[in-house]
DNA sequence: CCAGTTATCGACTGATAGGCAAAAACTCGC
DNA sequence: GCGAGTTTTTGCCTATCAGTCGATAACTGG
């Protein structure tokens, strides 16, 4: 008999959808499973949720053994999933987190651990392919309308190098004029006063940028409907 | 000994902050406690995960004990919480989810039961009282940028009162002009076509609106890093 | 018919996004 | 060292939209 038809109640574990702009692409970091069920299948980093821990804890004790979790510049909480169906042999709830890693970095992985682009996403194991996805959106909009760049940001950077990054994870191009007028208007983005020399085929050097803030803001109140301003 | 130490998993509960503009203030749907823990203390609707069941079947399965569920116009997942220390007694993780009720019904509840203003919370129980208070941001936030007010509305109603609508549950005055006319802009408000008949007072008889579409809309594709239009 | 009240509409302002093109600052080859 | 090519930066123009104010419309009550 399964146990999901003994157990009182579920069994709680922690999932995550570790994002990166790797080669001018959005991935995610996927394992392969080697066992049943769903061998061969990939999966998302995660675990059982231990006693006397939150779930964020979890979320990062089990990615520790991915990833080097200081590698991670942003973690929030997606959603949770409690679908009976959604393990074959058990009464699983998973909370999902979404984790952002700035592309400078390149986390030592073990080797059953890869980059996988999330718009082209392996076969899947359990829901973790719509978790992927789910990750993917929340990182779309919060591009808008938060400070999360920072997030996929090296510390320093030009603009056509933010540009890339905005354009990968977006999915669609950005103009770097208008990047550049939009993050700085909202005094996301300050100057470091430095300059990047140009590459073999010349051109001006870049001025070199940095994000005003290290952790989350949201910057657009935004405009509709906003408080009466008491100027 | 407690059960928090003896169990291997946590056991899972939903619960549910319901909001409603009544008498002008936004309220959320509270009841009191009968027993220890937190005895007196005011709790958020919610109950056990049962086998079998997702997070979404078992909010509304607890809720029916409380309200009409057929009352709520939406409902959504809000966020879950892990901290150990949440509860006394008990190892307990809970998914919180925002319901909403339109301000024209006025649901029979039980005699342990009413409605608080979300700005002034009783005593709370355990982190009800945190869950409430993200439940009212959430609907603030989703105000701006989706069409969640009508979940708010009756369904027809004029501008001077969806605007008291919208200034209860964001906690700020808006002005009627510019409701209507964003509103009306980003075609989320129809014309019924009838009017409403002035009171006591005299006055102009005001237009009937209703929302266009009867399910969650995001209306703003953020203005920002917009995709390029291939005008 | 007039004063008071409420709702609607139009006009103006200010902020901001998006696009285009010119100017700036560099490399390379001749 | 000069011009062609490249890349970045800047300024200008336009369109859209939010926010405000004031005028007008449509009613009630005396």
């Amino acid at each position: 008999m399964p146990k999901s038809t003994t157990e009182s109640r579920p069994a709680h574990e922690s999932l995550a959808a570790v994002l990166q702009v790797r080669d001018g692409v959005l991935q995610v970091l996927l394992w392969q499973r080697a066992k049943q069920p769903s061998l061969g299948a990939w999966a998302l980093p995660g675990g059982r949720l231990e006693r006397g821990e939150t779930l964020e804890h979890s979320i990062r004790r089990h990615l520790a053994a991915k990833v080097d979790v200081r590698d991670l510049a942003h973690m929030e909480q997606l959603e949770t999933r409690s679908d009976p169906g959604r393990h074959p042999e058990e009464w699983l709830v998973a909370t999902a987190y979404l984790g952002l890693v700035p592309a400078d970095v390149d986390p030592r992985v073990p080797e059953d651990t890869t980059w996988h682009p999330v718009d082209e996403l392996p076969p899947m194991a359990f829901d973790h392919g719509e978790i992927a996805l789910a990750g993917r959106e929340r990182l779309r909009a919060k591009l808008s309308y938060t400070n999360v760049g920072f997030a996929l940001a090296p510390p320093s950077f030009t603009i056509s190098e933010l540009r890339g990054l905005y354009s990968a994870a977006l999915g669609h191009d950005v103009s770097a004029t208008n990047l550049q007028r939009v993050l700085l208007r909202r005094q996301l983005l300050e100057p470091t006063g430095e300059t990047r020399p140009p590459g073999r085929a010349g051109g001006r050097p870049a001025a070199v940028f940095r994000f005003a803030a290290a952790g989350l803001e949201v910057t657009d109140p935004f405009a509709v409907l906003r408080p009466p301003d008491p100027r």
